[in-house]
RNA sequence: GCCGAAGUGGCGGAACGGUAUACGCGGCGGUCUCAAAAACCGCUGGAGGCAGACUCCUUGUGGGUUCGAAUCCCACCUUCGGCACCA
């Protein structure tokens, strides 16, 4: 033992976390400790969403990184090969503001802030493979990031288009739909309210995978996840039916209720319907004009803003209403959106509360088809939109408007002017950015041949270095005449670079792939490593990607099945979603607010084996918490407590000799097993805080038994060991130094997880808790075996449930094993 | 408006049909010290009671189910997220 007597005392070294996490730092690098190659027998691939490389790692990334790595340790040590990898999502904006900013080249300022965060994440402990890194914006891996753009191009589920699209005019770039958040249509990455841009852009056809994407069959994610990517998607059931206008055009509107066709007295497109300009009448046209040019000019925030008056103009053209056959007006209106459905409705001011506001405010009639319960034939003021036994609707008349639906849809299909449809709100997704710092999009624009695909053995299509970073809102390859300039692949004249690139959540659709063989060059990944280790087991992260990059990857998971590259369906089975770390004032940190706690000061002062147990200790992982800087030294201190506890067994006073002794060390193995027990079933369930709460609760039992003077029993050595192994996942260095201490093997992170034995975890007395009525009266201590009649009878004959039984008749009493008696009385 | 999550001591939280408030923080008292800090030990939901015994109250609110409810069911309130003129 190590230590010196003083003062009666044997002081011990001291536990200095600096020194001890560096050296095993060191130790477990040189050794390769968490390399896992490909031929193992038990793989696990456990995966947290990599970082951008902003250059400084906070808290949130602490959050995220250490409590992963604890459960990947635990499963480690249960026997799983566990491939735990990181890398950076390298591509994005804050690089390329930085290059106009600082004048420095994103590359340069990407890599110099990897480097840093390597160092930075190196200090959390975490057992990740850093021989399998990934960083997305180097060409060994865009290039494959370009490859799989031209797949998907081949595939047909890439392609171009023009049209309406969301603009931020602070990022300069377009953005996708899922990129455009919150009442206010702001910008995901910088909260600006976004604008429309009339573009032509590169899009992944997302929504083939409406369907498929809507089901979350054989992976188990948070019901929160499945629910935010239903709604985002957006089923809407229903059919969609030809109006056919007078001048003969096919109007196709899509409905949820048919069944309400009989009651459509007027039909509404969307200003920007391509219908629009061919069905105005001359005398109508100067106005239809105006309207359209007006709800051009509003933006969405606008359109938004006046959502309670309805607003529209009447084209001069009519429609026949395909059921009965009646001439009812077209309109336009800004509440009709081109975006869904058929970008036309058919108006049902009856049972549609927006057609009902329209109807009311430009006299339209509105005849009531579904029938309100307790309606005497009065003019409706407001519409009804519920079930009801349907009215004027011909032949229809009595049928249940639920049954309508069907009937209604399946009698215009006989007749040709209606079918069942189904429509999502999922659109496709938008991929071009007006940005350098990206992947460029491989392709080549040809006055001859078109568009033409760069050849996959010209890939990649790099970056040229000498871009010029000039804050003019266009990307910078758009101007640089080298890039831009090229021969055409099919015919060789000259053509032109796109100079768009790619969405950066491209290049993290595919990261989990990359990382089962990260420097293969055959393809984006080895298949035979893919065999191993996709798809991913364990996933963890942040909500916020729930409907961006959760949804691409499971979309860009499915298209290369079906593209034969991989033969899963999805990319992750479990899914974690960690809360957020909030400032010591309850408040999001952040820099205005000046609440922003650097993890950094804590890893000097504590350690960062108590940055990351206190992290774990705050609160359930999936809830987040308040940083408190006292907490953070409460666990310091129970560390503390632990070191002391393991390398000295010496009683501060006496000890316990005979019978006395004999129950001591009984208890210490009851609190060894029942700790394994309550350790492992927290750990399985994510519920670190309860875990190291067990593990604080086993330490202070277990200082009060050393008072016994257990040293050297076999119980006592048994407890100090399952100590250290069940520290071991929460705080690494501080297990393996203590491990080594105490004798053991290296490395502490390669033992078996401790196995718990019911015999010895088992107590020998309980405490009986007697109620009277359902309120605890009495406590009595019995054997843990009690028959329920001897225990009955106690409780029967104790004196806290005499007292509230006095002229009582007992009427029943309820015995629930181990654990009460409940005498019920009255 | 629709969908989801959450409301428990002074604070973070535990228990999720059977002892409410584990564990930690804070507070109070003590040991050590010339003193303080650190460390360690004890007490700590509220009310009544001099105190122990004991009694009553308490898991956002109001009902219900049950021998027994923080936990299950119904209604409501509050907070936080997501969606929202989606036809």
């Amino acid at each position: 033992m190590a230590g010196r007597r003083f003062r009666g005392a044997i002081m011990t070294e001291k536990y200095i976390p600096q020194t001890i996490e560096a050296r095993w730092q060191k130790r477990w690098e040189e050794t390769r400790l968490y390399h896992v190659d490909d031929d193992v027998p038990n793989p696990y691939f456990f995966l947290t969403m990599f970082p951008y490389p902003s250059g400084d790692l906070h808290i949130g990334h602490w959050y995220a990184y250490t409590p992963s790595d604890a459960r990947a340790r635990y499963l480690r040590m249960k026997g799983y090969d566990v491939m735990l990898p990181i890398g950076f999502d390298a591509f994005g904006l804050p690089a390329e503001n930085a290059a106009i900013k600082h004048g420095i080249h994103p590359y340069q300022w990407t890599m110099r802030n990897i480097e840093r965060m390597r160092q930075q994440l190196r200090s959390m402990g975490a057992m990740w493979d850093w021989e399998r890194e990934v960083v997305t914006c180097q060409p060994e891996y865009y290039r494959w990031t370009q490859w799989f753009f031209l797949q998907f191009y081949k595939h047909g589920l890439a392609y171009r288009t023009r049209s309406a699209v969301d603009w931020c005019p602070n990022c300069n770039t377009t953005l996708a739909r899922e990129q455009v958040w919150g009442e206010d249509r702001h910008c995901e990455r910088c909260g600006t309210p976004v604008t429309k841009k009339e573009l032509e852009q590169w899009y992944l056809r997302i929504t083939r995978y409406a369907e498929e994407l809507l089901r979350h069959d054989g992976i188990n994610w948070p019901e929160r996840v499945v629910t935010m990517q239903r709604n985002w998607i957006g089923r809407s059931e229903g059919a969609e039916l030809i109006f056919r206008s007078e001048q003969g055009d096919d109007i196709v509107v899509f409905t949820t209720r048919p069944d309400t066709v009989y009651g459509a007295t007027f039909m509404v497109l969307a200003p920007e319907h391509p219908l629009v300009n061919r069905l105005t009448t001359p005398d109508r046209r100067a106005a239809v004009e105006e309207y359209v040019a007006a709800a051009q000019r509003r933006t969405e925030i606008e359109r938004l803003a006046v959502e309670k008056d309805k607003t529209g103009v009447f084209i001069g053209a009519y429609a026949i209403n395909p059921a009965n056959g009646e001439r009812i007006p077209i309109w336009i209106a800004d509440y009709v959106l081109m975006g869904y459905g058929t970008g036309a409705i058919m108006g049902v001011p009856a049972h549609d509360e927006r057609d009902f506001a329209f109807a009311k405010e430009y006299g339209l009639p509105i005849p009531v088809v579904i029938r309100p319960p307790d309606w005497n034939g009065e003019p409706l003021t407001e519409a009804y939109t519920g079930e009801g036994p349907m009215v004027n609707s011909g032949p229809f008349d009595g049928m249940n408007s639920r049954e309508g639906i069907k009937a209604v849809t399946a009698y215009l299909e006989a007749r040709g002017l209606g079918r069942p449809a189904v429509t999502y709100r999922l659109r496709d997704w938008l991929i071009s950015r007006q940005r350098y710092w990206g992947a460029p999009i491989p392709i080549i624009y040809c006055p001859q041949c078109g568009t033409v695909p760069v050849p996959e053995e010209d890939l990649p299509v790099l970056l040229p270095e000498d871009a010029e970073f000039l804050p003019t809102g266009e990307s910078p390859l758009k101007y640089h005449e080298g890039f831009r300039r090229t021969t055409c692949p099919q015919c060789g004249g000259p053509a032109e670079r796109e100079t768009d690139t790619m969405d950066t959540f491209i290049c993290s659709s595919w990261y989990q792939m990359r990382y089962v063989s990260p420097h293969y060059d055959k393809g984006p990944f080895d298949p035979k490593a893919a065999r191993v280790w996709l798809p991913v087991k364990q996933y963890t992260g942040g909500i916020e990607h729930a409907c961006m990059h959760l949804l691409y990857t499971r979309f860009f998971t499915k298209a290369c099945r079906d593209m034969g590259l991989l033969d899963h369906d999805e990319p992750m089975l479990n899914l974690f979603n960690q809360g957020i770390v909030l400032g010591e004032d309850n408040e999001k940190m952040s820099k205005s607010r000046g609440n922003v706690v650097n993890p950094d000061d804590y890893v000097r002062t504590l350690g960062a084996d108590a940055v990351r147990a206190y992290l774990m200790f705050i609160g359930p992982w999936e809830l987040g918490g308040s940083w408190n800087s006292r907490g953070i030294e409460g666990i310091s201190r129970f560390l503390n407590r632990v070191w002391g506890l393991v390398l000295d067994p010496t009683p501060r006073q006496g000890s316990a000799t005979g019978e006395e002794r004999e129950r001591r060390i009984a208890e210490v193995w009851r609190a060894t097993h029942k700790t394994i027990r309550t350790c492992t079933e927290h750990m399985e369930g994510f519920r670190f805080n309860v875990y190291i709460a067990a593990l604080m609760e086993y330490t202070n039992t277990l200082l009060r038994l050393r008072e016994a003077g257990l040293g050297g029993t076999e119980a006592w050595s048994e407890a100090i060991r399952t100590l250290v192994l069940l520290l071991a996942p929460i705080t690494p260095h501080l297990a393996e130094e203590l491990w080594e201490r105490i004798g053991g093997a290296y490395s502490v992170h390669q033992q078996r997880w401790p196995e718990w034995d019911e015999r010895l975890a088992a107590d020998e007395m309980i405490t009986l808790v007697v109620q009277v009525n359902g309120k605890v009266r009495d406590r009595l201590q019995v054997p843990a075996d009690i028959a329920a009649d001897d225990a009955k009878a106690l409780a029967l004959a104790s004196a806290g449930a005499k007292r509230h039984m006095d002229g009582k008749t007992v009427r029943d009493v309820i015995y629930v094993s181990g654990k009460l008696v409940n005498i019920v009385v009255r």
